[in-house]
Formats: C-alpha cells, structure tokens, sequence
DNA sequence: ACCCGTGGTGAACAATCGTTTACTATGGTG
DNA sequence: CACCATAGTAAACGATTGTTCACCACGGGT
C-alpha cells in the first residue's frame, strides 16, 4: 500500500509502517491505561496487526516499552532543543516546563500523560527523566538569576527542585485540577489564569504582611 | 490467640485479628507497587493467611481495593480533624499539607504514598480524595486571607489549587526529589530546607526585581 | 448430644496474558 | 528459476491470577 522504495533503511530510522503505529497506539494506549493494564493485544488489534507481529518487532512486550520510552524521550529533548533556539532570547522566564510541553505539543498529545506517568511509576527511565527535568531547572534557574530575574534561594538546588515538583504537580494533576476548577492548566485558555496565578505568586508571593521574621518562633515541631 | 469477647461485632469497629492483618499488609503492598501488580496471594502471605480467607472476608479484591480506600480516607479524616483542634490556634499557614499529612504519621508510614497513588490512578476515590483536599485547601486560603497572612489572587480558587498541587507534587515525586537532592522533602530534616524555601518563595516570590507589569506583551502565545 | 456460625485451609477452575511455534505470502537478488 | 529475508498470521503453550468448592476445627446455645 504505502510506498516504501527506501532502498535499505536498515536502521531504525525508516519509521514508517506498521512498525511506527504499533509503537504509536503504544504510546496512547501506555498513557492511558498505564502499561500495565494494556494487553499486548490491545495494542496490536489497535494498530490493526496480530499480537505475534509486535513481538516479532519489538522481541518483548519490555522491549517495547523501552521503545516508547526512548521515543517519548526523543521527542521530549527535541522539543528542548527547539525552545532553545527559540526566537526570544529570553527564556521566558521559567514559563513552566509544563506548559511549554503542552504548547509545543498537538493538543491532545498523549506525550504529556505519558510523560507524567513516566514520572510516577517509578521505574528507571522515569528517575532518568526527573533527572534530565531537575538539570533543566537548574540552569533555567540560574540563567533567571544572571538576568536578575531571580534571586537564587538560600539553596539554588533546593529552589529548583521546588519550581520543578510545582510544575509537574500541575501536570500530574491536571485531571483533578480540571474537575475541580473546570479548568485544564495545560489548555491554551487555562494557561491564562493558572499561568497568571502561578506568576503573581512567584513575583510577589503571597502578599499577606509576613515578610519580616518575627521573634516568635522559628519553627512550630521540633 | 487474642481475646476479641466482643459479643457481637458484627460492625467494622473490632479491628483486630487476622482481618486487619490483611488490610494493613494490602495498604503496605499496594502503596508499595499498586493495587494491580500485586496478587492476591501476595497480600495473603503477607498477612499469614491463605489466599481464600482474604476473598472471604472481603469478597474479592476489589472489595479488599474498597476497604484499604476506605480505611486511608478515614485515616487520613482523623488527621484533619486532629489538626482542626491542634493547640495553635493560627493555623500554621498552609503549612504544607503534605508536611502535615507526614507529620502526624508514623515517620516510614505507607499511608502517605498510598495517598500519593490514589490520586495518580485517576479511580473515583482518587477523585473524592482530590475534591476533600481541594475544599480543604480552598478553606485554608481563605483563612490565611482572613488572618491577613495572604492576599486572594485574581482568583482564590485557582490561587488555592495552585497551592494545593505545589504540595501534592512534593509528596507524589518525593522520591525523585531525594534522589538528585538526596533530600526526602517530608522526612523530618528534609522539611527544614524544603519547607523553607517554600515559605520565603510564599512570602517575597522568588526575589527578581520584576513584581512592576511592564508594558511589553501581556502574553507571549496566543 | 446436636447443631451451626465463624475462621480457616488447600486444591481445582476458568480466564487472561505474554510468548513460542509452525506456517503463508511476497518481492527483490544471484 | 531458485533462494531467502521480510512481513504477517493463527493457534497453541505455559504461567499467573482471581475466584470457587469442598472440607476441617471449634466454641457456644438450646
């Protein structure tokens, strides 16, 4: 059916076929469902193949599993490299990582949940990612800083850990966010309020009269 | 074995016995590797029991799924109303929720990551959870406002949700957290570092020179 | 003494799921 | 043409898992 007179494409770069929609319905159905919970053969009668044909791709149901992982992967750091080079030199300040995820994505991507539930299940590529994540926000962290956005805290690595979790309790939650407030954080008419919520309390904080240490007590339990 | 000469139990409150063996050990396995992913027999051998007495007592797993729901929602009910009537009567600021939840539990208590996986498995317990937490949240900001330790944003509920998954992201991805900071932020020294850099973002922001709106661009993407 | 509800067990059942095996079609190459 | 690698399938296998069944012990009531 579909012309592929790529003359040798022995590598995995000839993504095309019925290789690319098995790990394509993968990646929805993954971040759906959670990996386990989906059937191998799910996943095939989704791609419109046999369950023996994925596992003749992909050798194992964990291979391909690391096959989404990888792709996801790729298509996160490209994604990076491509606001790196974005046309303002300034880094939008954090901008969320969140929300530059969703903008830079087709709106119902399933990259963005199954980039979140990378992050919660715990396995190694997920503690690879938060990694990746934690080094982002470290250097954009300390670009704010030189740009005398920011003031580095009284631990620069704390800080940025804290900006981190912020914004991906925001995209881990997002559902939850939805059904409470009917807002999506991460739809383009969510981003307003919540971007601007999330904005004022990083400018001013809280705006409550506490700022000065009072001689109280420093700390409440031991 | 133990004296349970209670004449007719028959309601849940003689928590005791073989039954809450099981209960407790489903709460420790679920919150360890989720509900699906570990067996039944898994939970019975735990418990010391043979695979038929768990189904017995609560018809079948999800029933046993129910009752651990169950049992951590009321756990974590006794919480809240245990700190409703805490000796402070400012109450704490918002005080990180999660830092609350941390530390009126036993300090390696599963209670805390099975809460953490509800609200990620995206059930409807996970969704009740998440509505309590957010009016309790939304109670919380308003209090603050009262006590004028905070100003309502452009829009208090959003401003509370904010709030509330800032923290819920803490707890969710504490892990991660320890591992590039090797600083568990809801262990008891963790709080310090990561509970202040909280509070200071909370009450200046993050100390950039920029609180002032600029005439530029209100928003950078349509 | 008789019965019966409660707590408990081990074995068997049936469904699901990942994987293997044997087999077919097809199209390019020596 | 003969060959063979590639893409593909259907069916069966084996392990796991939730659930059911038949059975045992025993401690009161009447």
């Amino acid at each position: 059916m579909v012309n592929m007179h790529s003359p040798h494409g022995a590598g995995p770069a000839d993504d095309r076929t019925a290789r690319a929609r098995i790990r394509d319905e993968a990646l929805r159905l993954f971040a759906e469902r959670g990996a386990d919970g989906v059937p191998l053969r799910d996943v095939a009668s989704a791609a419109g193949v046999s369950a023996a044909l994925v596992v003749k791709h992909y050798g194992s149901k964990d291979g391909l599993r690391d096959a989404v992982d990888e792709h996801v992967a790729a298509v996160f750091e490209a994604m990076l490299a491509e606001v790196a080079l974005s046309p303002r030199p300034e880094p939008a300040e954090l901008r969320s990582l969140a929300e530059t995820v969703a903008g830079h994505l087709p709106p119902g991507s399933a990259v963005t949940d199954y980039l979140g539930r990378m992050l919660v299940d715990g396995g190694p590529s997920g503690t690879a990612l938060f990694r990746r994540l934690y080094d982002v926000a470290v250097a954009t962290l300390d670009a704010m800083v030189t740009a005398g956005l920011a003031e580095p805290g009284a631990d620069p690595r704390v800080r940025a850990a804290v900006l981190l979790t912020n914004d991906l309790g925001a995209l881990i939650l997002r559902r939850h966010v939805a059904d409470v407030l009917g807002l999506d954080p991460l739809s383009p008419e969510g981003t307003a309020r919540w971007g601007a919520e999330i904005l004022t309390i990083y400018a001013t904080g809280l705006g409550g009269r506490a700022p000065e240490p009072r001689p109280d007590e420093p700390k409440g339990r031991p």
